[in-house]
This record gives structure tokens, C-alpha cells and sequence, in this order.
DNA sequence: TAACCATATTCCGCTTGCGGAATATGGTAA
DNA sequence: TTACCATATTCCGCAAGCGGAATATGGTTA
């Protein structure tokens, strides 16, 4: 039963607000700390939760690691992806974020650079 | 976040199994027990920690217990339940779970008893 | 009344997960 | 090389959840 799996990486706040922003695009690390406004650690400790357990795809970067959603997710793991964007349109917490990450933009993740800081090829 | 309360439901193996059930129709304890094939306390606790969290209604009919899905459940519960028929399609496990209900039947649930043995009225 | 039945609760040991502080790692800049 | 930066990992204490055995509850039948 692999879907309790993925009902366990969705059972925390934290991680459904990870995804909720990686609904939109990849992010590095630095954009969930800076528009879920939650430590390093925290951040840190949950994308690797998802990552070992497939919900999430890690790409290094020189000294960052931009993180996306799968490219091809399981039917199991898409139906509720969508089910969450689903429910996210309407909490206040989830638009929050989206709403700063959007402000953040346009430093937003590029092929040549995450934004973190400008960078010289 | 009263998502989050909903996902910690959905990532128990037991508990999915009885929410796949419940998605035909009310059911008794009793049928829990014996399509599942789990002892009576894991059934017991599981449906108390469901409804406790208003993921499942119960109605007392006697001796026993008669539980359903929420008549008008909410938007989000709504949608995930809906997601997790749509997942539980193609699982062996809740496959078997609703064959062996099915071979239950038609013993299941009346409007005068729930079956579990013969009724006089 | 007593015996019985379906269901719920309590207790216990164990595992998992969380947050935070501190520290490690490994790439980049000077 | 050294200093620095972004990210990951380890260690800790704590809380929640699970399964099972035993027991409690409360309605039903005899």
C-alpha cells in the first residue's frame, strides 16, 4: 500500500506548504526559508523527508540545490498533488506564501542561477 | 490548517481500508471485522480515532455500532475522499477488501439490523 | 436476576516524528 | 591557502501513534 506513503509526507504543515510553492516551479532551498519565513534546519529536514521518499526531485547547483516536483509523478501521487492544489486555493496560509513568493519574484530560480544572490557565469 | 488533520487520517493502512469500505455504504463493526479479517480492538481504535476527527459518523442501533461517511462532509474532505477511490481502483489490497464485502452480502446493514445475526424484529 | 454479546477503553512497550541547537560538509571567493 | 556561504546531518528531549492483552461498558437474551 504505497499510498500510505504519501499520505504520510502530507500529514505535516510545514511539508504541504513545500509543496504548495513547488506547484508553481523549482525553488532552492533559500526561496522556502525565505517565503514560508521558517529556519534553515526545519526547511531542510522536511525537503529531505520528501525527497527520500519520492515526492520531491533534488538537482545541485554549485553551493545550492534546487528542488522540484517529480517530472512524471505516479498516478497515485498526481491524483493527489492536484487534490491538494485543489484545497490549497482557499487556505489563507497557502496563498500567503504563494503571495510572498511572488514578491520574491523575478530572483526566482533561472537556468544560470537561483536568485540567492547575483552570480557571474 | 485543519488539512493537515485530515492527511494524518489518510496515512494509516487500516484506517484507509476502512474508509474504502465505508464509500459503499454504512457498515457495522462486525463487517469491519470480518472483511478486513483485523482483531476487534485495532478496528475499534482506528474507528474511534476516525470519528473523533469527524472523518466518520456513528450511530448506535442496539448492541451495536452502525458507522458512515459524513452526510455533507467539507470541501477538502470531500475532494480527498474522492481522491482516494479514484487511487484505491487499482490497489490489490481494497480490491480484496470489497470482494470479500461483496460475498458478505446481503447480510449487510438494513434498516433493522446490521446483520451481524438474525434479527426478530 | 445471570449469562452473553458487541463494542470501547486502559495500560504497556515500542517506534516514529518533530523542533531546535550545534556541528559537519562541500563548493565558492579572495 | 583561508574565509565564507548554502545546505545537510547529528544529537537531544518530547509527544503522538501503533498493536496487543486485558478489562470495562452497556445492551440483550434467558
Amino acid at each position: 500500500m504505497h499510498l500510505v506513503r504519501i499520505y504520510e509526507c502530507l500529514c505535516d504543515r510545514t511539508r504541504l506548504r513545500i509543496l504548495n510553492l513547488l506547484a508553481a516551479g523549482p525553488l532552492c532551498v533559500c526561496h522556502f526559508q525565505e517565503a514560508l519565513r521558517e529556519p534553515q534546519v526545519k526547511i531542510s529536514k522536511h525537503l529531505g523527508y520528501l525527497r527520500t521518499r519520492g515526492l520531491v526531485v533534488a538537482e545541485k547547483r554549485g553551493t545550492w540545490v534546487i528542488y522540484s516536483l517529480p517530472a512524471k509523478p505516479g498516478r497515485e501521487l498526481a491524483a493527489n498533488l492536484a487534490c491538494l492544489q485543489d484545497c490549497a486555493a482557499e487556505d489563507p496560509t497557502f496563498r500567503r506564501d504563494q503571495a510572498r513568493l511572488q514578491r520574491m519574484a523575478p530572483q526566482i530560480v533561472q537556468a544560470e542561477s537561483c536568485g540567492c544572490r547575483p552570480i557571474r557565469t
